[in-house]
DNA sequence: TTGAAAGCGTTACCAG
DNA sequence: CTGGTAACGCTTTCAA
């Protein structure tokens, strides 16, 4: 099956015995074309089945319609989620999505924006690793000029769009929450310390306990990269304390359910014993047992947001709009395990 | 921010005083460039950030690097999986991938296949949706001679590589597994009757029960459109028997955990009154209690194979391999549900 | 070893 | 209303 010779305005032209531009001018429905001539370069085209060629396009107009979307990894379903709002919002608008994965490696995102960069797309919309301290690549990105959008771990260096989840308040309402169901020790288990994420759920945490005259115990603090060993870990320490949690409150949904698969397997009782909780609603927060508290995100919406942002820098180009930050709100899920 | 004026080779020859086909050679490695030259145009390329430009290139090589892959929903985990093989599959290759949801709908399937032609994807990796029937846009594309790779829901009717999930031979398993375990009254949760992969399950389940002499009854089978609808309809069903199964087998896991958490709120013991199976372990399935037993399939394997296959047409272009069907082997994984 | 020019498929401008 | 030609950025002959 060998691949065909593309048809082109060209042949076009030569079966009608007229010169390409006029092909051009009917095809793009440009006024000064004889009516006549028009209907028959229509024709032609769909008997020859005629298919523009984008790259052409493309490289006359400087404009590719397709949008590089770099995530840590699409099989978490927060990143899935984002990634289907954002091709539903600049779907739209006939924009292409180009998803990269950087696995979780700063190194391989930035050859991700590096490639996309060389492909020439009209834009980026970036979810930075967990490691990712350094912002040069999406800083240099943003020196030429390339519309850019900022999610969920955002940077905060550039004065760009960015859209995050309701982090502070998600903490904050979670841990107050905690509280009135009468628990005092509330561990929490966090997140590294240098994303903006996990700093404001550490502060919507600590505000929680320091409005309700609870003193912060260190102890009860375990810092992570969302890893297995680390939830581990922290549980294990956490359970050898003298005056063990009576709570544990966690940034992540997947820590929440190691933590609860965890007391689980100790023989714990929950919420009994300890309350679990989570933060994204994340859907197997919905099919453990006892059910995960948790403040639920709308990763999908976080997309279409991210989206939307995109489309309006594309639209009005070279106007500075004042760079917002979006937050997506959230609210508290209740289920059994407090 | 403006975006600046993009360089090009004849930025380069224009400031090193030669012309732009010897900055073009020494850029390309073409052995037949002084080598001082060649030392001065690389040094100036760098002085001067220059980038090819993909999109010129592309024109003249007919040739994107893009390959386009239709999936009916990134929020599945199943298709997430996939899709994360097949970009770790051909990334090596530098082959970037534009990722296009149908959302089930035949229609914006089409939609997609057409605007990733005009894109000029140099192939493309199709998954069909659950309604899909009419082949017309694959087949339109196998004429053009575009490369092309079909999985999970495939289209049987063109010779092309396709990878397959271990249909008959995990429903097959499960049911013997089921028998095993004493149950007579089988039923089974199945899919559309025009999906080959559903035919399959199916043909799976009636040859275990067939070789284990149990008598098929068509009351104990429902045919669904994976919608939630449809199994509790089926559940209801089943329940109102005057001879209720004594087991749930279903071929897909979704409809396995929405069975389990129906039978639970029936107060049904699980597997004592009825035992519950599903296909795929699905992440969620290892989280639900009791737990699901389930046929494994590793859709990040199959994503594996389809984008291998697809390298291996985009090598040899235009050689006739015979198109195989590649089936991505799964195992039984017991748990509590049985 | 280098330069000039053609060509990839289109659009857009300028004459006619 | 139509044709010719330049231009988008690059590679690839063909001459020199």
């Amino acid at each position: 099956m060998k691949r065909h010779h593309q048809v082109t305005i060209i042949d076009i032209a030569r079966k009608l015995g007229i010169s390409k531009s006029t092909v051009s001018r009917a095809l793009t429905n440009n006024p000064n074309v004889n009516p006549d001539t028009r209907k028959a370069v229509l024709e032609m085209a769909k008997t020859l089945d005629y298919q523009p060629n984008m790259l052409a396009l493309s490289l006359i107009k400087s404009e590719t319609r397709m949008l590089g979307v770099i995530i840590p990894d699409i099989q978490k379903p927060f990143f899935a989620a984002i990634v289907s709002g954002i091709q539903h919002a600049v779907g739209r608008m006939g924009y292409r999505t180009i998803i990269a994965q950087s696995d979780e490696s700063p190194q391989i995102e930035k050859e991700n924006i590096q490639a996309l960069m060389l492909s020439r797309v009209d834009g980026f919309l970036i979810c930075h690793t967990r490691d990712t301290r350094n912002f040069d690549q999406i800083k240099m990105l943003y020196q030429k000029g390339f519309p850019l959008v900022s999610f969920a771990r955002i940077c905060q260096e550039l004065p760009i769009p960015k859209v995050v989840e309701d982090d502070f308040n998600g903490l904050y309402t979670t841990t107050q929450h905690l509280i009135e169901r009468g628990r005092r020790r509330i561990a929490l288990l966090a997140g590294p310390k240098h994303l903006q994420a996990s700093k404001l759920r550490y502060q919507g945490y600590t505000t929680a306990l320091r409005q309700n005259g609870i003193a912060f115990d260190q102890e009860l603090v375990a810092h992570t990269r969302f890893l297995t060993e680390n939830v581990e870990a922290a549980v294990d320490r956490w359970l050898a304390l003298s005056e063990p949690p009576d709570a544990i409150c966690t940034i992540y949904d997947a820590g929440a359910i190691q933590v609860l698969q965890l007391l689980k397997k100790r023989g714990i009782q929950i919420p009994k014993d300890i309350a679990v909780a989570g933060f994204g609603n994340d859907p197997a927060t919905g099919l453990v047992e006892p059910g995960l508290t948790t403040f639920e995100q709308r990763p999908y919406e976080i997309g279409l947001l991210a989206g939307k942002h995109m489309l309006d820098i594309l639209k009005k180009r070279f106007t500075d709009t004042p760079p917002e930050i979006t937050i997506s709100e959230g609210k508290l899920v209740v289920r059994g395990s407090t």
